[in-house]
RNA sequence: GCUCCGAUAGUGUAGCACGGCCAAUCAUGCAGGACUCUCACUCCUGCGACUGGGGUUCAAAUCCCCAUCGGAGCACCA
């Protein structure tokens, strides 16, 4: 099997699935996986160069090291050698016409004059185009399939083109100007590693139609295909690699790793488990479908995964301070985890507290309320409130709500979710737990990012 | 305009190649409940779908036709 992606950006969500499901089969059936990096465009979809790393990077991260990683930048003497096969054997040939006079024929069934060029002329062209005797746009090499097909997207397609931008590559930069299209490099490449299972987008189930054409002059046999319908992801917007470049450029996202972009690096930094992903991607199938799904089935299973790992912390989003008069100082000491016998933190308090405010602003005088695993007290106005006791049972029998808290001489925490910055105080513990996957209570799971005078970290999920 | 593909609960998915075992699977979601010093976790209960119409057949989610809806291709992009 094989994932064949144009390096012109980091993983996102959808290569993803190309990488996992693929990674999955060879996986099952003890095949090997080829990464193979689809470089053909230096101009409209120009390869970013850090991109193959990240690549790399992610596929290892996600459990799915390739067996063998392909460049297709490196490889094009090896399309020349078959594109001239095909030419010597009458199946291909040089055309000049313009695109918009090439359309209007093929529209109507008709071909150009230079389809019948004799295949020694046809090479003698084709030399002239490797010597960089055409200007862009001015040549084409075309596979010959049928003029007259009843479906006009496999007429006579270009196979290569003129090209005079130097690959970003330095190994290829300006060392050639002939580069051949996606249809004609996937089939050569396909062919020679031994490819048996294609699974590819929908939208190219053009490509195995126009490149058996190739398959049959050559008499070779075509792999398996799949394919699988487009995928939306609910909560993120439609988006193009390249606008997303642009994005990121006029630093309107903080990089490739923003939480709100659906990369790979970004769900990773948040503390998304590439075991989540992964079972989220191999749930899904193969299905020909275009689905528009929602991040709650992944957020669910990594939810399964973290919860009993993330040690619980208070975290305090829009504080407000409420003042106990006379409250005695002390240490309150909350456990890490609910369920696993970890340890306790403890937090020294004073006589006033920061809650949030969602939590008091509709109390009124006498509401009762608990500071969970400090004490019980009661509203006396806006922001003061009276010590009632600390038995947690008092409560649990009457109708007080437990609510959590943060001390007044906190840590400033900033929670970056898909929706924005969040600010507000949390216990000094947290640091502690830099790069871990924490539960701010009543709030939900993240990942520390990064602990200095405040606290970054990084929204996972509820 | 020409061509190709798809359609199962809110979402995703199983079943469809070999029609009966499907009063349709699983997950997530939602609702209710248990547990709990978190609105988390865990557990229990419930809700919810074969796009429509014809046909073939003793029997259709499964096969055929039409319609509708959705997606894609017809690039010197991938």
């Amino acid at each position: 099997m094989r994932f064949a992606p144009n390096p012109n950006g980091p993983p996102t969500l959808g290569s993803t699935r190309g990488i996992v499901v693929n990674s999955e089969y060879v996986k099952e059936y003890n095949g090997t996986f080829i990464i193979r990096f689809d470089d053909t465009d230096p101009v409209t979809k120009r390869p970013m160069l850090e991109a193959y790393d990240w690549y790399m990077e992610d596929c290892k991260w996600i459990g799915a090291e390739p067996d063998q990683v392909v460049i297709a930048s490196d490889r094009l003497p090896v399309y020349y050698e078959y594109a001239e096969l095909l030419i010597a054997g009458g199946h291909a040939y040089v055309c000049t016409c313009t695109q918009e006079e090439f359309k209007k024929l093929k529209d109507t069934k008709q071909a150009c004059p230079h389809r019948d060029i004799a295949p020694e002329e046809n090479l003698r062209e084709w030399k002239r185009m490797l010597a960089g005797e055409y200007e862009e746009r001015t040549v084409v090499l075309r596979i010959k399939t049928d003029i007259k097909h009843k479906d006009p997207a496999l007429r006579d397609w270009g196979a290569f083109r003129i090209i005079k931008t130097p690959h970003p590559r330095p190994e290829v930069g300006d060392k050639y100007v002939v580069w051949p299209l996606l249809d004609f490099e996937g089939a050569i490449e396909d062919h020679l590693q031994g490819i048996t299972h294609i699974i590819r987008g929908k939208d190219l189930m053009d490509s195995e139609s126009r490149q058996k054409y190739i398959y049959d002059y050559l008499g070779w046999t075509y792999p398996h295909t799949f394919h699988w319908g487009r995928v939306k992801m609910h909560g993120f917007g439609k988006f193009s690699t390249s606008a997303l470049s642009t994005s990121i450029k006029s630093g309107e996202y903080s990089g490739w790793d923003d939480p709100r972009l659906p990369t790979l690096r970004a769900l990773r930094r948040r503390g998304i488990r590439s075991e989540a992903l992964r079972k989220f991607f191999i749930d899904m199938g193969v299905g020909e479908t275009d689905i528009s799904l929602s991040l709650d089935n992944l957020y669910a299973e990594n939810r399964k995964l973290i919860d009993a790992d993330a040690n619980r912390y208070f975290f305090v989003w829009d504080p407000v301070r409420l003042e106990i008069p006379g409250f005695e100082p002390t240490v309150a000491r909350p456990s890490l985890h609910p369920s696993e016998d970890r340890g306790f933190r403890e937090i020294p308090v004073t006589s006033s507290v920061f809650v949030c405010s969602r939590d008091i602003k509709d109390a009124r005088k006498g509401d009762v309320f608990r500071l969970k695993d400090l004490c019980n007290i009661r509203i006396i106005d806006g922001n003061t409130a009276e010590f009632i006791g600390y038995d947690i049972e008092t409560i649990k029998k009457g109708k007080g709500r437990i609510i959590h808290w943060a001390p007044v001489d906190g840590i400033p925490v900033s929670v970056m979710t898909p929706e924005g910055e969040i600010t507000g105080i949390g216990e000094a513990g947290i640091i502690k737990e830099l790069d871990a996957i924490v539960q701010f209570e009543r709030y939900g799971y993240a990942r520390i990012d990064s602990v200095d005078k405040q606290v970054i970290a990084y929204f996972t999920h509820k």
